[in-house]
RNA sequence: CGGGGCGUGGCGCAGUCUGGUAGCGCGCAUGGUUUGGGACCAUGAGGUCGGAGGUUCAAAUCCUCUCGCCCCGACCA
């Protein structure tokens, strides 16, 4: 490609709007252009690229049996309403009317359509275990995109179904994909840390996240330092300290006149927060609930609407908890009738907690449960937090931001059963088809592979996805000689097969040698007078600081190795 | 949805407070001089100042409404 011809010229400005790294740098370069809030149009050099990561990932999936097809992006709302995600995805999903007045909507994703398919294509176990993926646009809504290509509205997404006769057939297809997401990061250049994940209030058991560890992220990972564990923080876990065992005292009423958070109970009393009880008020799908927890945890919000498998969760107004006949500031589960009551284990790690009397100006001293109070349901809804304990070895625990960049899980037959997708068995049994579903966010990969491949001068990237392996560029000046010279290679390169963007601009050397910086081809060779004189071509490997001179016959061989040796140093 | 900010040639920005014929840098075009790390000189093209309504002799600037975009939060299989 001549870069005279190349459609997308680099920038040397960006808007100040873009913030993070890789967002600046796709400007920069040229590879994308904003069209709306979270939608975008992929020039030449951005498309080459997804495209490169498209294949590697079409290349893992064909490895590990997984089979290509194409679904539609307008689906019948009627589908959603079926499985009960229109409900769960809520202002997310787009809808559109026909002109006849039918809705449908631009798909998030495709479980409700692919198990349409499969209904009527898998009837027996002999149809199984399969695997099917597609590689397409999808749409959601998101309440705010950002960052660039990190959260988009409109997205490429590879997602691969697994159907499977039983569990331990998912297991074996889960792990197929996690070892091909593995070797999908890795032929991406990208370090990537495989974490525990929430699956959500549709999803099923086990479920892993490919995190890819940037500032610019907008997840949290909780992790060991030793590598014990590690997991998003919507799901982490942590060691609740254990209180020391001590013997039941008899519940005293005392005056706390002014006190009304777990801060000021605790300087009042001069009592760490471990020794107080908290209660937090939730509104969830039409009922109040009443959370209570160790004073010294937060609410894990996420594992809250896990356990009340509701919709909406948000925090209770004042009134709403007044209305229940609750003392806000000194609420208490002492005494509590007619609410439903959320316990954190946490409450059992410990005895002779300070909690609330539920009486303006009052608490209670040496609560205990189960002898004082008790709980609709006991377990683990705490926010897990850096410095707590590794759950697996009690090593302080660390925290990092993070990008998602994919998703794995375990759906089992969720879907299935909702759906009616259903097989016959050896038996002749009905059974539900075990599902599994994978997805990789295509250009949020390409965003992730920049925020982690770049330096001061642009982009670095890994050859494997590259928009081009060469970047061929003569200093001429007035001389010809140069110019056929850089005319020669070019053509050999390409009958060689190499990628090759040739810089035939008449522009100055500093314009060149900044804009091949900044489009970050691997391998950079550079034809002027003076390599002319001593009969080679200047070669530089972006990633590394020096040049070295290549006699011109030698070039072309060396170029496969020199490529490979990414990474390497 | 709450808080903050921004819409002015292709890109980045000033001008708005205090109304008076729209400016700068980059890029682009033409000619010339340059050529190993974002050169220089000259000439030139390009803008209904997001949109609608209003105030005024006069609106990028003041008022009202509206649309869009960004950041933080909420939210997010």
């Amino acid at each position: 490609m001549r870069l005279s011809n190349l459609f997308g010229k680099t920038q040397r400005q960006v808007p100040a709007e873009a913030e993070i790294p890789s967002h600046q740098l796709l400007l920069k370069v040229g590879m994308i252009q904003q069209v709306a809030a979270g939608v975008y149009s992929y020039l030449p050099l951005g498309w080459r690229v997804l495209r490169k990561i498209e294949t590697i990932i079409r290349e893992e999936m064909d490895t590990a049996g997984g089979q290509e097809l194409m679904l539609p992006v307008l689906q019948p709302i009627e589908l959603w309403e079926e499985s009960g995600r229109h409900r769960a995805f809520g202002e997310g999903l787009f809808t559109l009317k026909d002109r006849r007045g039918r809705r449908l909507v631009l798909g998030p994703t495709h479980e409700e359509v692919i198990i349409q398919l499969i209904r009527q294509h898998v009837r027996s176990y002999r149809d199984l275990p399969l695997m099917l993926y597609q590689i397409q646009t999808k749409f959601r809504d998101e309440p705010r995109s950002r960052g660039g290509l990190i959260r988009v509205r409109e997205f490429h997404m590879k997602d691969l179904y697994s159907f499977d006769a039983d569990e331990d057939g998912l297991d074996i297809s889960y792990n197929k994909m996690v070892e091909a997401y593995r070797r999908i990061c890795q032929r991406c250049g990208l370090p990537f840390l495989a974490v525990e994940a929430d699956s959500g209030a549709i999803g099923g058991k086990d479920s892993q996240e490919f995190m890819v560890i940037a500032e610019a992220g907008e997840d949290e990972v909780i992790y060991c330092p030793q590598g014990h564990y590690a997991a998003n923080k919507e799901k982490a876990q942590s060691a609740k300290a254990p209180l020391p065992a001590e013997e039941l005292l008899p519940l005293v009423e005392i005056a706390t006149t002014g006190v009304g958070t777990i801060e000021e109970l605790a300087n009042f009393l001069v009592i760490p927060h471990s020794r107080t009880l908290k209660a937090v008020f939730y509104w969830a799908d039409e009922e109040l609930v009443f959370v209570v927890i160790r004073g010294d945890l937060g609410v894990n919000e996420i594992k809250l609407r896990n356990t009340l498998k509701c919709f909406d969760l948000r925090l209770a107004t004042e009134a709403e908890v007044m209305t229940a006949g609750l003392v806000v500031g000194s609420a208490s589960p002492v005494g509590l009738a007619g609410v439903k009551v959320v316990a954190d284990d946490s409450i059992t790690m410990g005895a002779n907690f300070v909690v609330g009397a539920n009486k303006p100006g009052y608490h209670l001293k040496n609560a205990n449960y189960p002898r004082d109070f008790g709980v609709d349901i006991l377990t683990d809804i705490a926010l897990a937090e850096a410095g707590q304990g590794c759950p697996k070895c009690g090593e302080p625990l660390l925290s990092t931001r993070a990008i998602e960049v994919g998703h794995v899980f375990k759906l089992g037959t969720v879907y299935s059963e909702n759906l009616g997708a259903l097989y016959l068995d050896r038996e002749g049994r009905q059974r539900p088809i075990v599902m599994g579903c994978y997805g990789i966010g295509v250009g949020r990969l390409m965003a992730a592979v920049i925020e982690r491949n770049h330096d001061p001068k642009g982009i670095v990237w890994p050859p494997s996805i590259a928009p081009f392996q060469v970047y061929l560029c003569p200093l001429a000046g007035d001389e010809q000689q140069v110019v056929s010279k850089a005319e020669e290679i070019y053509r050999q390169l390409q009958v060689e097969g190499f990628e090759v963007l040739y810089d035939d601009r008449s522009e100055t050397p500093g314009v060149k040698m900044n804009d091949a910086d900044l489009l970050g081809i691997p391998i950079r060779l550079v034809i002027s007078p003076r390599t002319l004189e001593r009969n080679g071509v200047e070669v530089k490997r972006r990633w590394e600081k020096s040049t070295e001179l290549l006699p011109w016959d030698e070039v072309i061989q060396r170029l496969p190795a020199l490529i490979a040796s990414f990474g390497s140093g």
